[in-house]
DNA sequence: TCATCTGTAATTTTTAATATTACAGTACAA
DNA sequence: TTGTACTGTAATATTAAAAATTACAGATGA
C-alpha cells in the first residue's frame, strides 16, 4: 500500500501549526523527509478539494484552504483515497466458476461497507483535534 | 496495496460452498486465477489461525477448520493483516522538526483506531453470511 | 531582469507483489 | 513397494506500483 494519507495529514498538520505563514514545498518535504515534487503533487490534489491554498512565484508557498476545525480527517481520506482500505486484488476470478463469477461483486460491496465505516470514524476527528495532540 | 484479504475470503468461500470435499490448491487457484503456490502460502497462514484444515498426500486438499458460522470476517482480517488499513508511509519524518518528531506516534494511534473500527464492522459478518449472498 | 518559488511532465530507481521453478515429504492405492 | 497426486516451503524471477529525480515553463516580487 502507500503512504499518501499520512503524507497528506503531515502536510496539513504543518500548515496548521504555522498559521499565517506560507510554507514552501522544500520545507515541507524536509519535515516529512520525502521529495519536494511529491509534496507539490499531493498538494495539487488536496487543493482541488479546497483543503490547501497555494501562491506561486517568489515568496510563494502553501497555507490551509479552510479553518482546521472545518477539516475532518474523513475529508482528507476521501481526497486521497484511490483504493479501498481492504486492498484490491488484481486477479480476474474465473467466470467459469460459479463462485468466481459472483465474488467480485460481493467483495466490492464489502469493501464499500468497510470504507463507509472508516469514513464515519474519521468524520469525528478534525485537523484541529489532531493538531492538539502535539506538545511544544 | 495487496489482495490478500480478497484471496483469503475467496478461498474460504470456495471451501464453504463445497462442504465435505477436499479442494486442491490447483482447483482453488483456478477459480481465483492466481498461482497455486500463492494459494498454498496463504492457506499456510490461515491454518495457523484454525480457519482451514489441510490434508497432505494423494487425495489430500483443504477444508474449513471450523463451521462457517463461527468464522467472522474480522478473524480473516486479523489473520491476513500485515499493514494498517490507512497504509504506511515509508519515510522517516525529520526528528529535528517539532512536528516531524511527534507525528509518527500520532499517526500510529490514528491507524490503530481506524483498524479497530474496521474490525468492529467485520465482526458482524460471518463467512456463512457472506456465502448466503451467492445464487446458484 | 534576476532570484525564488509553484506546476507539471517525463524518466529512472527502488521496493513490494506476484508468479514460477524446484523439490522434499506425505498418503493412498494398485 | 512403487507410482501417483497431493501439500509444504524455499529460492528465484518477473511484473507492477511507489517514490525519487531531472527538467523546465510560468508566476511573482524585489
Amino acid at each position: 500500500m502507500n503512504g499518501q494519507f499520512q503524507i497528506a495529514v503531515h502536510i496539513l498538520t504543518l500548515l496548521h501549526a504555522q498559521p499565517g505563514e506560507l510554507l514552501s514545498s522544500e520545507y515541507i518535504a524536509g519535515s516529512i523527509n520525502i521529495n519536494p515534487v511529491l509534496v507539490r503533487k499531493e498538494i495539487s490534489n488536496l487543493r482541488k478539494y479546497g483543503l490547501i491554498d497555494s501562491k506561486e512565484g517568489k515568496a510563494g508557498g502553501y497555507s490551509l484552504g479552510m479553518p482546521a476545525k472545518k477539516i475532518a480527517l474523513s475529508d482528507v481520506y476521501k481526497a486521497v483515497k484511490v483504493q479501498p482500505a481492504l486492498g484490491q486484488a488484481k486477479n480476474k476470478p474465473n467466470p467459469a466458476c460459479p463462485i468466481g463469477k459472483q465474488i467480485g461483486e460481493h467483495l466490492d460491496d464489502l469493501a464499500d461497507e468497510v470504507d463507509a465505516s472508516i469514513i464515519n470514524k474519521l468524520k469525528t476527528i478534525t485537523l484541529a483535534d489532531f493538531g492538539e495532540k502535539f506538545k511544544y
